[in-house]
Parts: C-alpha cells; sequence; structure tokens
DNA sequence: AAACTATACGAACGGTCGTATTATTAGTTT
DNA sequence: AAACTAATAATACGACCGTTCGTATAGTTT
C-alpha cells in the first residue's frame, strides 16, 4: 500500500482520489447513481483505467463504503473518544454527529443513511457490509451509554438509550436534506438532550 | 377515470395494476430501479404500451408515488383516524405505522422511506413531492399531539414530540429491513411508550 | 541496457435504458 | 356493419451501462 518513504505509488493516488470523489457522488446519488464511466469523466481519467483498479462494479461499491467508513470515524467517533467515558462522551457523540450531517461532509448528509437503504431490501456483500458497519455503530454507541451507567451517571438501558438517539440523529439528517432547511438539527439537539435528562441520575454534572 | 357502471375502462386497469407493481418494486428497488422494461415483462405487456400511460419516466415516478401515498394513508392514517381525537389516536397512529412496516405492506418496508432518501439530494418534481408528502405527514402527527394537548392529557411541544415519535418510527423500519429482524419494533414501541408517559398529564388514562 | 511490472489507455462488446414513431387491435358509437 | 376512438404492440433510435481486450507507457529491478 505505502511505500518505506511514505510517499504513496502511483496507483495508490489514483485509487485514493477515485475513492474520495466516489463517495461523494454516491452520498447524492446513491452507490447505483454512481457509474463508472461518470466517475472517470468527473475525474479526467479512462474508464478502462479506473476500473482495472477495481475489477468489478461491486468492488468499487465496497472500497466506497469502506473509504466513507474512514471518512465518518475521522468526524465523528475519534473527536467524541477524545472526551472522558461517561455521560460527557455520549453527549459529544451527538453534537458531532449532528455536525457532520449538518456540515456536509458528505454533499449528500450521511453518506450511510442514504447507502443503507438504498441496499436495505437487496442483498450481497454490499449488503452485508453496510447492515455490518451499521450494527458496529449501534454498538459504539450503546458503549458510550453503558460506560456512562456504570459511572453512576446514567440510569437507563443502553439498547434502549442507544436506539432513541440514533433515531434522532437520523431523523434530523432526513428532514434537513429533504427540506433544505437546518431545524431538524435544533430538534434533534433538545431530544437528546430531553432524552439524557430523562435518564441522568441526579446529583450528576451535565455537559450542555 | 371510472365509468357510470362502477367498471373501470380497460386502461385503468392496466393503469392500476402497473402501479400496484411499481410501488412494490421501488420499495425494494428504489424509483430508479424500477425501469420500465423490467416492469413491463414482469406484468406481460410491451413496452412501450405501458409507456403510452405515463408519457416519460418522471411521470411514471410521481404516479407511483402518489399511488404509495394511497395505499399508505388507507394502512396508517384512516385506521387511526376511526380512534378519538387524544392520546388514543396519538398511540393508535404508533401502533398502524409500525404495524404497517412491519406487515410488509410494501415488500421493502416503507415506501417513503426509501423513495425519500434516494431523492433527498436531487432536485426535481419527485423530489419536491416527496418533501411535500413528507411535511403532510409530520402535521398530522403533530395535529394528533395538539388534539391531545388541548385536551388536557398531554402536555408537550406538539412539534417536538411529533418529530421524536416519527424517528423511532424511522429507526425501527430501518433496522429490521436492514438486519432482518424484527427487534427494533419492540423498541421503538417501548421508545414511543416512555415518550409519551414522560409528556402524558397525570391522572389521564392511558391506552397501552 | 534489458527485463519486468504497474498503470493507464482506446476501442469494442452485448445489454438495457428512456423515448419516439408507426402499426394493430379491441371497444364503443353511430 | 362502418366509423371512430382508446389501448396496446412492434420496431427502432441514440445514449449509457459494466466489462473485456490488446496495447502503450512509465517506473522499478536486475
Amino acid at each position: 500500500m505505502e511505500k518505506v518513504d511514505g510517499r504513496l505509488a502511483r496507483g495508490d493516488q489514483t485509487r485514493r482520489a477515485v475513492l474520495r470523489r466516489a463517495v461523494d457522488i454516491a452520498s447524492v446519488d446513491g452507490l447505483e447513481g454512481l457509474s463508472i464511466g461518470r466517475l472517470a469523466t468527473e475525474l479526467g481519467i479512462s474508464k478502462s483505467g479506473l476500473f482495472a483498479h477495481f475489477g468489478s462494479k461491486e468492488e468499487l461499491q465496497l472500497a466506497t463504503v469502506r473509504a466513507a467508513r474512514r471518512i465518518y470515524a475521522d468526524s465523528v467517533v475519534v473527536p467524541a473518544y477524545e472526551i472522558e467515558p461517561g455521560l460527557g462522551r455520549v453527549w459529544a457523540l451527538s453534537r458531532h454527529w449532528l455536525d457532520y450531517s449538518r456540515s456536509r461532509v458528505f454533499p449528500g448528509g450521511c453518506f450511510f443513511q442514504k447507502v443503507s437503504h438504498e441496499f436495505s431490501a437487496r442483498d450481497g456483500a454490499v449488503h452485508e457490509y453496510l447492515a455490518a458497519v451499521h450494527q458496529e455503530w449501534m454498538d459504539l454507541i450503546e458503549t458510550a451509554v453503558a460506560e456512562a451507567v456504570e459511572r453512576g451517571e446514567l440510569a437507563d438501558d443502553p439498547v434502549q438509550l442507544a436506539f432513541d438517539l440514533n433515531a434522532y440523529y437520523e431523523a434530523a439528517n432526513l428532514a434537513s436534506i429533504l427540506h433544505n432547511d437546518e431545524n431538524g438539527y435544533d430538534r434533534a439537539r433538545q431530544a437528546v438532550r430531553i432524552r439524557l435528562e430523562s435518564a441522568v441520575v441526579p446529583g450528576t454534572p451535565v455537559p450542555w
């Protein structure tokens, strides 16, 4: 993948550029709307040259999802994990998720919401990978909540609370893109706060 | 549209059959995955004959969304409106929505969640219509909540509560299709109950 | 310098897409 | 039965799809 001196081989540079563009296109038009010819034209390279990097459309789609997962992790998970475990981290996770959607890290809003719905009712490798990423994400929220419970800051079922929080995020994302306004984010932020307040152990200092 | 004796003209029968199949396909593969050739083949009619009913792909898509809206209204809104206005109706709305998703009125789960995400970041008539239907739906929940508030059964901001409830519905729908299990529905039902309990005026008889 | 590998290219393939034009059938009206 | 209208079909079009192939070039290794 990488040379010893840190530079990228020629092919990896291309691959990286392709995937950076691919995630943006897919966040708007989906992984099927992402066509190889269109991608090549937009990047000014040949269709066949691009194709050779992946070998099949499905491999391109999988690579695109993997690339999006890295960007997502950097935008949401990493910053939230800089906060100490506990209620503060749960709150940070919520804030960063909503910022990630609002700031259009992907131009079409949350990449994963888009393509998860696109592939939700099909089968194949892409569906399975997306289902795994979704589960991974839910587990991550549940863990963050469970840590806050262990510390005596929250008292609630982590699975239920994680479900609720994630529901607010996604509803805000869809509303903002569909209606092109940002009201949903305030609604979601409010929903998160109310929901956390209903679970917070009295006396716990609160991060908002 | 309809003859005086109640029978449908030949063309309307075809149109109806086309749209019934179209909503099913679109709920699985989206409105772009819904191709005219495929639709004609599955119905055993000619592509050109089918095409003549709509005149363009976009018109077919719009007609499909309108057809889905009718089915949705019959499955969710009508049954909920048989209940008296108030908390009972809000609860009925939630139950019927979750049943509508769970029972796969559309094989791919909620038609509108699917195609709303598909067209969320594009522009054109389909996007606009879907945004309007989404708003119409949110208004409907808000109204149901507001009626319960007027009756002194709930005390909360109707817009906020409607946002939260709808978020639970959609999260359950996605989880159930993506992972092919029904746990999400119980989670959502629980979330709705908890959220309503947090807003219910003490002394109000509760419908669950 | 020669041999080899990685990368990119242009051209073409069989298919399917949405759409347009023209013909044929079925139903209704006179 | 003839005339007319509504509905369906047949055929064709250019554009784009994912994919394959043969070839050219650039970079590295010997």
